[in-house]
DNA sequence: CATGAATGAGACTTCATTCAT
DNA sequence: CATGAATGAAGTCTCATTCAT
């Protein structure tokens, strides 16, 4: 009996994980907007089948999103716990994440709508949330971090580590808005390699005229 | 004849206005989607008369949000008009931004959604682009300034001015973000004053410790 | 006062036909879709106007088909009562008939609509049942033609008369159809001409290859 | 598999009927402008569901129609490969068309709308092309019997084909639009049978008085 | 008399979700 | 377990007609 039950278990993943491939081509693709008769297409499954695996469009939703954001934190826990020194750790936590975003493209145009709020009236507002804890989550590695960077001595101490964590976040999101846009070069190569190491770096060493250095 | 016409333009621009203002309310707090029937209602106007004086929804969803940037181009022209320093007035073009946006949060959480393009699946594209055309508009006046403050010395020659400006341009939002999300404190003073100034400083200073000053 | 009364009526009138002139444009062009805001426009005048002169939508449109039918009946009226042997006087109102419907194409095409009944769903019935009664009225003057002839003896005894009306007015129409349909030539001169003056006479001398005259 | 998809395709066909039966009788007798939800009232079926199987009114109004022809292109065929003397047949042809639309009148009915063009601003131009070209093939089996008429010598060799065509055509229909509006007798027998006999006899004998014969 | 303004009623269509088999 | 079928609720838009000025 367990042993069927886990194989059933097992079987019921399985039909879960094709059932999320389907709704996370589509989703990233085209957004929240696609309809749950396109997904159950895509999977080559009939519609009421989906709803035997997901309560609602929302939990499938939540699920692709899900996805895109596993890839994402393994290279952050790859960067975080690498033995290169910090000031390292944390350009390659950036590069990386720009990186990974550049290969997810669709993926990251999504989480972009999260900052947006107005998701609360066409996705249950409990998704959304837990969307949105998932985004916060993986910022944090960030800011865990910046925080040890300033404890120990390599950053000002009188940063404000909130502010400072949201300039790179931003930075970076807002030069793959652009680079994502920008189809006259594949974006993740030449240009836009040294746009994204160049605005780390401007970051570290301030953006002024440097009177003397 | 000239007189009645111009009266009854007028009479008309003001039912507009009343329009818009109901719409303004409720696409600034529920997004895109709200319907037109709930607009019509917080108008006090039946349906029909929406549609009398705009077109369609998305007309009327332009005008609204035309309606948030005119404020903000108004603050952006005070700003680069003044006979301040180049130095000070790009500053007061930054915290001027950030103030109007703190102050009409909604409308800057509206903004946020064209930064993520699947809003072409529900906004007819050509309202999408309106939208998306007066952003730039906007983003390009802190553009000039950037420019202007490389060719006079003040900036760093090698700066990539698309890069520094959606630098500038992400911080601001993204610190907004977080402060429009925070209902602990009145964000318009104290605590949020202080980090917007500050990020701004970073962003010109250099964050990274220096050696020597 | 009798004499202000006389003035205003006919200014009235004046009135009522500036707005049947527009509405039979485009109802003649358009058919009964046209909007009430479309006829307004073309007689610069306010919809609330239309109102005043005419009580709805539907007698404005009886009133723009009796128009059209004024200018038929005068044909047939002429054909009539002109001096001609009565062969001739048939003749001449069948061809006239053509010319007049080939000259206002589109009045033609209206009255069309009423041999298909469905138009009591779109238009009050009583407005349907006038125009209908107009055209029967019309095909009238042609059925009192053929009786004539048969009573001199021109024409078959036995013929039905109904039913022999019924089909010189269908073929005119028949084949007007195909006229106004053909846009190659104007269809007024030169083959359709022949056309229209063969299928009268082919109607008259009967199809069939006849073995002696 | 195939088994089923079979049966379901034939389910499938099943409601389609169901649907496209209560749609014919109500566009039939009311015309076009019978709203879908009348259609799925008298169906039994949510507005929905009509949806699930038509794409949507014009799709379904076409459907309607087709059914209509189809019975009347049974009758066609079967005069036309029936082995009786060509004569007989093309009056085969005549009668049974007549016949048909007697039986079928409000189908007939609405045929007539489509030498009316104006249907081009209800329906969309494609559903009413469709059904034009239907009613032109069916015409055209006419057509292929005269001018077989014309080639064996039973007919005029002078004969304009289109033209008399249509003047055939047009007779039927114009004694049908009487026929049928005729409420005082049962149409389909007795006096309105001698008529359409008479008619056809008419049209193919000459109508003039014959001196001699 | 003339009209600008307003609207009620209704049209078509879409889609997430449920239910019976 | 799987699914074909069905639907309620909602959405955008149109238009003939009325009313207050």
């Amino acid at each position: 009996m367990t042993y069927l039950q886990a194989r059933s278990e097992k079987e019921k993943n399985r039909r879960k994980k094709v059932i999320v491939s389907a709704a996370k081509q589509l989703f990233y693709d085209k957004g929240y907007g696609v309809s749950v008769d396109e997904i159950a297409a895509k999977a080559k499954l009939s519609k009421a089948t989906l709803y035997l695996y997901y309560k609602n469009k929302d939990e499938l939703y939540v699920a692709a999103m899900m996805e895109g954001f596993a890839g994402l934190e393994e290279r952050f826990k790859e960067a975080k716990h690498s033995e290169k020194p910090l000031e390292e750790k944390l350009r390659n936590m950036y590069l990386s994440f720009v990186d990974y975003m550049l290969l997810n493209r669709k993926f990251f145009r999504i989480t972009q709508h999260y900052l947006a709020e107005d998701f609360d009236t066409r996705i249950s507002s409990g998704a959304a949330d837990i969307v949105r804890g998932e985004i916060l989550r993986h910022v944090d590695y960030v800011r865990e971090m910046i925080n040890e960077g300033i404890d120990c001595g390599l950053l000002r101490q009188d940063l404000d580590v909130n502010a400072f964590t949201t300039i790179l976040w931003r930075t970076a999101t807002g030069l793959l808005d652009l680079a994502v846009a920008d189809k006259s070069s594949n974006s993740s190569t030449g240009r836009w390699g040294e746009i994204f190491a160049s605005s780390y770096s401007v970051l570290m060493d301030g953006i002024r005229t440097q009177k003397e250095k």
